[in-house]
RNA sequence: GCGGAUAUGGCGGAAUUGGCAGACGCGCCGGACUUAGAAUCCGGUUCUUACGAGUGGGGGUUCAAAUCCCCCUAUCCGCACCA
């Protein structure tokens, strides 16, 4: 037991004078540096050793710019509105306030054993009025601005949970909460109108310095693409029918169009003859799940009994209408090509609708075509286009159009407007009153918060109302405009609001009269660093674009994107699985902080593998820190009285050690950064045995590198070692190029290409020179050989090429 | 189906970006200390039939390839009728 440190003790008394003596002083003049982890939704299963992985990686890289001489802003908080505290409310009638606060105290206690340097004065908790007044602030300014508005529309309903699901919310047509199979049902929803920053969402991604993997998620997510509307009329009739296409080159193909079944136009050019069908067709398809809807591959549709009239050539085309049309992209409508798309090649041969090839292969003859061609080529059957590039003819056909009016060249993305509203309880009321002669009215701001009530039952009605349109006393009022009678929207928003701003709320948490003052958001804003898991790739960090682009609009912030630096930490997974209490393969931080200490759990975390890689949980590899913790330890007792001169050899390792550890923590290698310690501190020790102990200087910067990671064993050495303030007050070491140099370098020797043997040269030694030695050293081997060439790779290989 | 990523010892993973593959750690084997165990320390640990072979498989470029190019295979992730 001799040399095994006492990290109880010493964690505690650390932890102790942190207390008192925070690190991190506030308000001085020091450049600033906000590092931020997306704030955890308060679970009542607390935290596992997968939570601290990110939360261990923001905090050493807060602790290093501290060291660098930054002022930290290194916030947490809890995103606590949301289903899970609803639903436990629903089971047991406790109060969401009171079951979150419970989880929350938990989770935060467990967050004091990581000893991250969370600025707890600067807490914020999304369901606390002062905290979403200012979520509701901003959705009145979004309803002022018109970025807010009402629609009915179908929409995903999940029967289970009995709310309607944003779309992301529904993946697959899957409740991600529950599981349940997805159905439409038609409400009136809160919309907010993303669609309109849809362009600058795109193209300011090429700002960021986020993974190029989320970036383009985001842009696949919204979607753009290229194309036309072209107009076609109906046959017959006065009406005419706007179909969007990325592919106007394939216009003279155009052989029937396809409505979507919710099309308005459908009605009206149904013939007498087909209406039967249609309006079956429509029922059925309104009735399929969005699970079949997008599963079901094979094609189904109904003609309409209508033609509609190919506006470049006059060509009579059936209008069918088809499920695999859908309502709410482009224009509802498509024009039918089937020899160059696939799923319109599919729909023709089910129908016996006729094909025409307008683009063929370059050089070859046309036959009959036994899938689409999609590829580019040369346009036939095109009248005046024939014989052009087909790529060429896009852009032609497109002017064209447009020139003649009956088209015009259009931009189309995936990017949906976002239902804002849920039938639920536990979220921020919508701060909208409804009167029957003004209208909605915004509530007047000096009127926020709109505070949630109490309420008997949280279950929501079926009938997709929430909960709070039972309260009549809360729901009935008056109108702010007019004074007259009027009811409350009863609508609240989803766990999205919160989260789109709440990176604003810690510079200034307890500004009652903005969202946080113009001051603060210029010292600390945007961003620096955002630490986080990759599921929110797209909502959260999209949501939260928009809304930066919105309150940038607005004047209320001078930035335009809230994040600069993204980092994706991996899932850590044991038996192969995401840890969850349903798998029961949690490993806990609790028991491995008392086995081995705080110091060796957060080392192991960064050690498990590459951070922003998946890794499984190994228990047994946290010994590997734990020695290495303790090696250090004995290595700066041993040697903390004596003086020894600092050696050149010394002082080659030393600045080679900084060098090392600080290249790659900048470039977030943190696995390799904690082997960089193993094999540094292996070095000095070889050193120390070989002279006997090592000196001060190599010790305190050993110590200085270590205190970002394991903050209480560094404190406690460089205590130890004399020093009598906090290793926090230090500078981040500096190294000297020069005295990284080694005076002898071993160099490969290679014959063809396969390694023989190696010297040692001095490190200054000329080509000439080192080639002479290599071919002396390998002369036996050389014996019979005419050298035909001589590489020479300085500081590393000599290669003797030879027959 | 489309798009992206990954593949290195028994295991987790390194490799200065084309220059000695397997750093560092786990595990394992042997030794020291010990009445014994734990802990600690020291040594060894890609395979091998000892010639060599070797970074998922096959080809190529190069003096030199885990790294670059082409073709496969497997796994994971994202999107999924977006016209």
């Amino acid at each position: 037991m001799s040399t095994k440190y006492d990290f109880r003790k010493i964690e505690k008394k650390w932890r102790e004078i942190w207390e008192k003596n925070p690190v991190n002083p506030t308000g001085t003049n020091k450049p600033k540096y906000y590092c931020l982890d997306m704030f955890p939704y308060p679970s009542g299963s607390g935290l596992h050793v997968g939570h601290w992985r990110g939360y261990v990686l923001s905090d050493v890289i807060s602790r290093y710019k501290i060291l660098q001489g930054f002022e930290i802003l290194h916030p947490m908080g809890w995103d606590a509105f949301g289903l899970p505290a609803e639903n436990y409310a629903i089971k047991t009638g406790t109060h969401p306030s009171v079951s979150t606060a419970e989880s929350i105290e938990n989770v935060k206690r467990q967050l004091h054993e990581i000893s991250a340097i969370y600025d707890w004065s600067k807490e914020i908790n999304t369901t606390d009025p002062n905290y979403y007044k200012w979520t509701q602030w901003i959705f009145i300014q979004m309803f002022k601005n018109g970025l807010a508005y009402e629609k009915e529309m179908p929409l995903n309903w999940c029967p289970n949970c009995k709310a309607v699901l944003a779309n992301e919310e529904a993946t697959n047509g899957v409740c991600d909460r529950c599981g349940s199979t997805v159905t439409k049902k038609n409400l009136r929803q809160w919309m907010l109108r993303i669609t309109k920053y849809a362009e600058r969402l795109l193209n300011d991604l090429g700002k960021l310095n986020w993974p190029e993997k989320v970036k383009k998620m985001q842009s696949d997510w919204i979607g753009k693409s290229y194309g036309a509307e072209i107009d076609f009329e109906v046959d017959g009739s006065d009406k005419s029918i706007k179909v969007f296409t990325t592919r106007p080159d394939t216009l003279y193909g155009a052989t029937f169009m396809v409505l979507a079944p919710e099309h308005e136009i459908v009605s009206e050019i149904t013939t007498d003859q087909y209406k039967d069908k249609v309006e079956k067709y429509i029922l059925e398809a309104s009735a399929k799940s969005s699970v079949d809807r997008m599963t079901d591959k094979e094609k189904t549709g109904v003609f309409t009994g209508s033609y509609g009239i190919n506006p470049l050539n006059g060509a009579k085309v059936p209008i069918w209408i088809s499920d695999y049309v859908l309502a709410d992209y482009g224009t509802g409508a498509i024009m039918c090509v089937p020899a160059h798309d696939e799923r319109d090649f599919d729909f023709a041969k089910k129908f016996d609708l006729p094909i025409i090839q307008v683009i063929k292969k370059e050089g070859s003859e046309i036959s009959e075509l036994k899938e689409a061609y999609v590829e580019e080529g040369v346009m036939v059957n095109s009248g005046p286009f024939d014989d052009m590039n087909s790529s060429l003819a896009k852009e032609t056909i497109a002017n064209y159009l447009q020139e003649n009016g009956i088209g015009k060249k259009t931009v189309n993305y995936k990017l949906r407007d976002w239902v804002f509203s849920r039938q639920r309880y536990w979220g921020e009321p919508i701060p909208l009153v409804h009167c029957e002669k003004c209208g909605v009215v915004a509530v007047p701001e000096d009127q926020l918060p709109i505070e949630l009530p109490k309420v008997e039952s949280y279950q929501p009605t079926s009938t997709g109302q929430s909960p709070l349109s039972a309260i009549d006393e809360w729901v009935n009022t008056t109108c702010p405009k007019c004074g007259a009678p009027a009811k409350r929207e009863t609508n609240t928003m989803p766990q999205w609001a919160g989260s789109s701003w709440y990176y604003l709320r810690y510079c200034d948490v307890n500004n009652d009269k903005e969202l946080a003052s113009k001051e603060a958001l210029k010292k600390w804003l945007p961003v620096d660093l955002y630490v986080g898991g990759i599921e929110h790739a797209v909502l959260h960090l999209l949501y939260a674009r928009f809304y930066t682009k919105f309150l940038y609009d607005i004047g209320v912030v001078d930035f335009d994107e809230p994040f600069l630096r993204l980092f994706n930490q991996g899932m850590i997974t044991k038996d192969g699985a995401k840890m969850s209490k349903s798998e029961g393969n949690v490993v806990s931080p609790d028991d491995l902080v008392e086995k081995y200490g705080c110091d060796s759990l957060r080392m192991y975390e960064l050690f498990v593998g590459p951070p922003e890689v998946d890794s499984e949980w190994d228990d047994s590899g946290i010994d590997g820190v734990f020695r290495y913790l303790n090696k250090v330890w004995k290595l700066v007792d041993e040697n903390k009285d004596k003086n020894i001169e600092p050696t050149k050899e010394l002082e080659q390792i030393r600045n080679k050690m900084i060098y090392e550890i600080t290249n790659r923590l900048e470039a977030l290698t943190m696995n390799t950064v904690v082997s960089g310690f193993m094999e540094y501190t292996n070095k000095i020790i070889a050193v120390s045995k070989k002279i006997g102990g090592v000196d001060k200087l190599t010790l305190d910067t050993v110590i200085t590198l270590l205190c970002p990671f394991t903050p209480h064993i560094a404190e406690e050495m460089w205590q130890l070692t004399g020093h009598s303030d906090s290793v926090f007050k230090q500078s981040w070491p500096e190294y000297d190029k020069e005295k990284m140099k080694e005076d002898t370098v071993e160099i490969a020797i290679q014959l063809n290409g396969k390694f023989r043997e190696s010297i040692k040269v001095d490190a200054d030694a000329g080509k000439d020179e080192v080639i002479a030695m290599a071919k002396e050293k390998i002369s036996a081997r050389l014996q019979n050989l005419n050298i035909v060439k001589e590489i020479y790779v300085p500081g590393r290989i000599v290669n003797i090429v030879a027959k």
